[in-house]
DNA sequence: ACGCTCAGAATATGATCAAATTACCGCATG
DNA sequence: CATGCGGTAATTTGATCATATTCTGAGCGT
């Protein structure tokens, strides 16, 4: 009877409690309402995702180890505000490891790759255009997941992965204030890059999408 | 029957069970018999370290995700092996990383800074010398993380501390197996630089110790 | 071999304890 | 009499634990 006891509803393969707060919580840092200098706590997390304290707990927990949650001494949990000091050196570790993540996708992008990278990107337009803000985070954030993935570097990807949420909350806080149009696109160039298998043009892509995209957090934030 | 928990951890400001746990097993990871591929339990630390279930379920999480730990499906945890490719990814953080804190150490490093680090260098010569594997692995870590301290880059430095807990354990079988004869030292040369406040030295040595570290443990490995 | 059951380990809950911030009140003072 | 100050009470939040529940894998019987 336990065989299928559990077919109550439930559609897809069961996520541990802990990791679902700490999906939720990873996107609302990168697409959500948690501003920098925002407090975070455990039991305000409790009641407003319905979960358990350990759970909430261990996601807190993981995500401070990766940066995008800050411990403030006395038991106080932040989004960090960054400084533009913070940038820089975001910015240099962006810039060593996403245009080589770039190159190695070059080498292994399939047509299936390409193509799903295409639809995101129409998609990513798609917001630039319409000014969703919130669209185009999520559209941008999903492009350059996906080329890390098919890069088959693990270790470096889920060092991007975290240096994404450490900027994330600027980077929501600079676009929410200047909207969608000034913002860097490389993608199409990349997008070429790919088809023709040139990995230094990639690469290329890569620096300059790095580039503005820091360059207009640096120089946003420096304005407060 | 338990009441004492404040006469309990008196070495020191009351650290955090979980905290505590996380050092005992950060330590273990990089200097003690935490071997790549072994399997870490919670029951099994619980009673190994008398603390409680929801500590080290938490310093559990926290080294999963700084990628000292590895999640193998199944709710099974294990220290990492790496394969060449992890290396030469690690390696290639490195390269980018750690060079620009010697830079910026160079131009921050007081006297006694510099002092400092001489003293744990001599230290270091001596573990070498006695053959003294765990003290060269504590010491050659602690003249390093003086280093980065010294740079005052948070953001870089964190990320070098997650990357040495990756290469930790092979580090360690490495250095183990062959001895501490062949091992990387490069930090005369650093010494020198920093007293001269030569950056570009201190980056060119930094990159030796890195290149040779590294290699070190590649080449090992793929004997296996 | 196959399926079932059971032991053991991981996950999750809520209670309990400790710490810290906030709220509050009386007192002294201008 | 209003106002600021110090200290204590109250509330909020974090830390820990004991325990219940769920899940996995192995052993056992058919």
């Amino acid at each position: 009877m336990n065989l299928q006891a559990k077919t109550k509803g439930d559609t897809s393969a069961r996520l541990p409690a802990h990791e679902v707060v700490y999906r939720t919580l990873r996107d609302r840092i990168l697409f959500g309402d948690l501003a920098p200098g925002q407090a975070v706590t455990i039991q305000g997390l409790t009641t407003d995702l319905k979960a358990g304290m350990t759970p909430v707990r261990e996601a807190i927990r993981r995500l401070m180890a990766e940066g995008a949650l800050e411990f403030m001494g006395n038991r106080r949990v932040v989004v960090p505000r960054l400084s533009a000091e913070d940038i820089d050196q975001l910015f240099l570790v962006r810039l060593a490891v996403e245009p080589e993540l770039a190159k190695r996708a070059c080498a292994l992008a399939t047509d299936e790759d390409q193509s799903a990278l295409a639809a995101i990107d129409t998609d990513l337009d798609r917001a630039i255009a319409g000014g969703d803000v919130h669209g185009y985070l999520v559209e941008n954030h999903r492009f350059h997941m996906r080329l890390n993935t098919i890069a088959q570097a693990p270790i470096l990807s889920e060092l991007v992965d975290s240096l994404w949420l450490r900027f994330g909350p600027s980077l929501r806080v600079v676009t929410g204030r200047f909207g969608t149009q000034t913002l860097p696109d490389r993608h199409k160039e990349l997008l070429r890059a790919l088809a023709a298998r040139d990995a230094e043009v990639a690469a290329a892509a890569m620096i300059g999408d790095v580039e503005q995209g820091m360059m207009f957090i640096r120089q946003a934030l420096s304005v407060d």
